[in-house]
DNA sequence: GTCTATATAATGATAGAC
DNA sequence: GTCTATCATTATATAGAC
């Protein structure tokens, strides 16, 4: 809808740079460790203005959540109607969405912190959703894959989706921290490493003898 | 080594119920939302008899960081040397460690923490080291299978143990966000859960016509 | 080793001028 | 809508008695 909102401009002031600004410093260090004070700066405003537009910090914390979420899960109707097989098509969904988790690192990060927390209900229901719905797409697909007798019938489709989600976003979470690791190549290639996981995971949904 | 630091006893006082109470809330809320007075209430004790156990609130925390990753990589030894084949053996260390996870849930939270932070560099190392270890030795067992012409060659060992440990730890990230999706009921099982992924994975790493 | 009392700084949030 | 100035609260951390 809105391109602007995508920029990295931070136009000062404003709605928008506020949002900006609480997103980067939340993503980066968590609810708690930023401090309104941090963001109107980073912001180019003050603190007071900031409470002008949004209620309390953890309205601010919400907000945040919902454009980041709403963003991200924009890209995701791009992937749904794919051509080819259902190999070919769950390949390029999976991905895609890691594509679309690297491109929106900010949320991802938001979403994956509130994961870890077990206070704060609202972040989570948000976050649920979000995962949700790239979850019942993933699931849907290997189930009518299952009925094309393409995939294996005795494999539950939604624990199939779930470890494409988890490679996925763990290969988000843990790029950081195996980067030291100099044998570990893949991950410093998204795509490569997508490729190898798809290889995997579709090799042993497949049909035996189906090769 | 010393079972009594595992229980929940929180005996008043002493350097181990401070060490017992900041874990517990480390992993619930992260460091920073985290006080020393909540943490002195917890221990059954006062702010600065923490300071006079531990120099300042991040010492504590690196404190607590290396006492949990000790206690978790421990039951890695016993994983280790299992009888079998390679694919028997595989599974059984990749159940053990999602057990493992489990049985530690505070460490484990508190390193998937530590992931999501880009500064604390020293947790952040240790969360390495833990991970790497754990990494190494699912590297080795696929290299072997390799070897042994059990698993398809044409696979980065690295890559298949990237995802046995991701499937592993996401698993115990999104259990809490999952839980309210009534149709996923792996979530609850832990054992079932463990047993179809190293089914699709190992099924996806053996030699072509190996069945 | 453990406490009470306190120093000092930063936090979330507000009042009120422009 | 945006600011300066400020409040009340809480935070980390310390001094010093027992």
């Amino acid at each position: 809808m809105q391109n602007q909102s995508d920029n990295k401009t931070s136009y000062s002031g404003g709605e928008q740079a506020i949002l900006e600004a609480a997103e980067i410093l939340f993503a980066q260090k968590g609810f708690d460790a930023v401090s309104m004070s941090a963001i109107a700066n980073l912001a180019n405003t003050s603190k007071p203005n900031i409470y002008h537009h949004f209620k309390n910090k953890n309205d601010l914390y919400l907000a945040v959540m919902k454009t980041a979420v709403r963003r991200s899960s924009a890209l995701l109707d791009t992937l749904e109607h794919a051509p080819g097989t259902f190999k070919q098509h769950l390949t390029e969904f999976a991905t895609g969405q890691l594509d679309n988790i690297l491109k929106h690192k900010r949320s991802t990060q938001l979403m994956l912190r509130e994961t870890l927390s077990e206070g704060s209900q609202y972040g989570q229901e948000i976050t649920r959703l979000a995962m949700g719905e790239v979850f019942s797409r993933l699931v849907a697909m290997v189930h009518q894959g299952q009925q094309e007798n393409e995939f294996r019938k005795d494999i539950d489709p939604m624990l199939a989706a779930f470890m494409i989600i988890s490679a996925n976003m763990f290969f988000f979470q843990a790029s950081p921290t195996m980067q030291n690791i100099p044998e570990v190549d893949f991950i410093d290639d998204a795509n490569a490493y997508s490729k190898g996981v798809m290889d995997v995971l579709i090799n042993g949904m497949l049909q035996k003898g189906d090769d």
